[in-house]
RNA sequence: GGACCCGUGGUGUAGCGGCCCAACAUGCCAGCCUGUCACGCUGGAGAUCGCCGGUUCGAAUCCGGUCGGGUCCGCCA
């Protein structure tokens, strides 16, 4: 018998075939169209796995003709019917079902429906995203929602078949969680039980999952609910979804290996159709990801590749440039192909767009077809060092070179974000290819120069590579008196971000297991051992009974499941999510709380209500 | 916190100082039609142009504010 049979229906709309051919079988769905002919009614019948053709006709079953003729879209309806061969030549290839149709000797109005706020048999027709989000049950009928959160279910059901076969368990941590005043602004959870005092909602359960590792689980994995009080975008929202593992006895290698074949294996599983542009998973250190790409998450499926004209910008008299070099800046630049003939005013947009990243100003060379160079510096550095300048950043004729000069790390940061906006303009992606990549050997600490100290990269949690742990245990002066030339601030972490099509797909670390060493790093950002006891206190207690040496990763579901389906905004693989300014539109949330809610909570409102 | 874009019948768009008490498509309603599948044909209803204020003889159209949505910068791993 058909799996999918229940009280109501003997196959979903999906699965008529000839093989059920003379059988009197019900069928219930959704009217997706209605072509009434007079005598001839005919109900597109539809329900997630298909569409199937009812025909109703006066002659053969009058009342159920009475019935159709007053059943409009959506209605919901049971029908039930002999299962028919078409007719030869009114058969429909672009139907599953389009060799068979249902002739209704009953039709049943189930339930009746409005007409709806934005047609749901016509999803090309892009209806705004806020009615859609207002109706989201009505958007999530219509077949290109429903798809892209099949395509998610699937994502999540390979990754937990996965993460099964290789011996990690599935383990829930709590949502009401401890505060911790690193990274983003939580999400707060006023507790009734005890006046004046919060929970938090996980940014991440980072602290759980180490603490699971001290408990021996080995392998731990979680699709895990995560909460960042920051504002939106379309990559990010209040609330999304994170892979999160961790395993034992594992150095920075053994993490990689695995989440590199699971990532693999489950990309093949939800979308085989597309290829994988290299496995193994091309590796960049941070340094080189940034030097050649001006990013940490780079988009490895077209090259224009950043390049250090220093050596050609030397001397070159043009003040900005030297300027730059002389206070230890970079000048930087990369060839646009076929940019050449770019108009004055698109040279002078991505200069716009340059500063706008920050850049002082942006530099161009173009290389003209016939070999040519034009540039407003071409006069002052002369024309043969233009052109040298531009063969260094890889142009060839017809190519625009563009040139950003500012110091280390913004220069590349700056061209970086060029790069990805010339990509996208100039359609240089391919849209099949998924382009994983690792970028690794991130800095253990960034010094941060408003504050004059240090802070952890990512995590700060994360170990030093093994042959920088020298380099914590040998600080330069007073660790209470930290500066930007410590030899610590040089150590690189067992840092590990995996990179998808330009997008961060998500990051993981070795941790650090050792008491000493982890003492060691705290010092280096200026806190007391007893200071971070009052942040991760549960953490470095279950340290001092006996942890194993491990390491984790986060990938974010939503972004990975964004891509797969080849979206480039996050509320689309979202079933229900939020928007901008952080409403859901379809349950009016966030609401007013309710005076008593207050006083519950210990609380009174102060400030004046929105609005 | 900041910059920018959008808001016109149910939906998608057009109109961007007077030809507009607003056009087109689709949807909706009614009628006709026995092989349609974006069915077809005929007829009809439906918008004070997000809201408030201003400029003007005259505002969907220009200006200011406000609300809602979006994109980006900052923020955020």
């Amino acid at each position: 018998m058909n799996p999918m049979q229940t009280h109501f229906r003997d196959l979903t709309c999906g699965d008529a075939r000839r093989e059920h051919v003379g059988r009197r079988l019900s069928l219930a769905g959704w009217v997706h169209r209605r072509r009434d002919l007079g005598q001839l009614i005919f109900l597109d019948l539809r329900d997630r796995y298909g569409i199937t053709q009812v025909v109703v006709d006066a002659q053969e079953a009058p009342h159920a003709h009475a019935a159709a003729a007053t059943v409009r879209n959506e209605f919901v309806v049971r029908v039930e019917g002999m299962l028919a061969a078409r007719l030869p030549g009114t058969e429909n290839p672009k139907l599953a079902t389009g060799e068979v149709e249902l002739r209704a000797a009953e039709v049943t109005i189930l339930s009746t429906a409005r007409t709806p706020a934005f047609p749901i048999n016509e999803p090309d027709q892009e209806a705004d995203e806020a009615v859609r989000l207002r109706f989201r049950y009505l958007d999530l009928r219509r077949e290109p929602m429903l798809r892209r959160i099949l395509a998610r279910s699937r994502l999540v059901e390979a990754i937990r078949a996965v993460h099964h076969d290789h011996g990690f368990v599935e383990i829930e941590t709590p949502m009401l969680i401890k505060s911790t005043p690193e990274g983003a602004r939580d999400f707060i959870v006023p507790s009734r039980l005890q006046p004046g005092s919060v929970y938090a909602l996980p940014q991440s359960p980072q602290q759980l999952k180490q603490l699971l590792m001290v408990s021996g689980l080995d392998r731990y994995f979680q699709i895990a609910r995560c909460f960042r009080d920051e504002d939106l975008r379309g990559d990010s929202q209040p609330e999304f979804t994170q892979l999160d593992l961790e395993m034992s006895f594992v150095a920075e290698e053994d993490v990689m290996a695995f989440v590199e074949a699971m990532v693999i294996e489950v990309s093949r599983a939800v979308v085989p159709e597309r290829p994988i542009q290299h496995a193994p998973f091309p590796r960049f250190t941070h340094r080189e990801a940034l030097d050649r790409f001006g990013s940490d998450k780079p988009d490895l499926r077209y090259g224009m590749e950043l390049h250090d004209l220093g050596e050609q910008a030397r001397g070159s008299g043009f003040r900005v440039f030297e300027e730059t070099l002389a206070g230890g800046g970079r000048v930087v630049g990369l060839a646009a192909p076929g940019m050449a003939t770019a108009s004055r005013s698109t040279v002078d947009e991505l200069t716009e767009l340059a500063k706008r990243f920050g850049a002082k100003g942006l530099v161009s060379i173009a290389i003209e077809g016939s070999g040519a160079v034009r540039s407003p510096i071409a006069k002052i550095v002369g024309d043969d060092r233009a052109e040298a300048m531009a063969v260094a950043a890889g142009a060839s004729p017809g190519d625009l070179v563009l040139i950003v000069a500012d110091r280390d790390v913004l220069a590349q940061e700056v061209l970086g974000r060029l790069r990805v906006e010339l990509g996208a303009r100039l359609g240089l992606a391919d849209q099949e290819v998924l382009a994983y990549c690792w970028v690794h050997r991130f800095p253990m600490y960034q010094w941060d120069v408003e504050n004059g100290r240090w802070d952890a990269t990512h995590n700060p949690f994360s170990a030093p590579i093994p042959e920088h742990v020298e380099l914590l245990t040998t600080l330069s002066g007073d660790p209470s008196r930290p500066s930007p030339e410590d030899p610590a601030g040089r150590a690189l972490a067992q840092q590990y971000d995996l990179a998808l099509n330009g997008w961060e797909l998500g990051g993981g670390s070795v941790r650090i297991h050792q008491r000493d060493l982890l003492e060691r790093s705290f010092s280096m950002m200026g806190h007391t051992l007893e200071g971070m006891r009052q942040k991760f206190g549960a953490l470095l207690d279950a340290f001092e009974y006996g942890a194993p040496p491990h390491g984790g990763i986060a990938l974010g579901i939503d972004r990975w499941a964004m891509i797969l389906t080849y979206q480039t905004n996050i509320r689309e693989v979202m079933a229900f999510p939020k928007t901008q300014s952080g409403s859901d539109l379809m349950l009016e949330s966030p609401s007013p709380a309710e005076p008593g809610q207050w006083a519950e909570l210990g609380l009174r409102f102060v400030g004046a209500p929105k609005g």
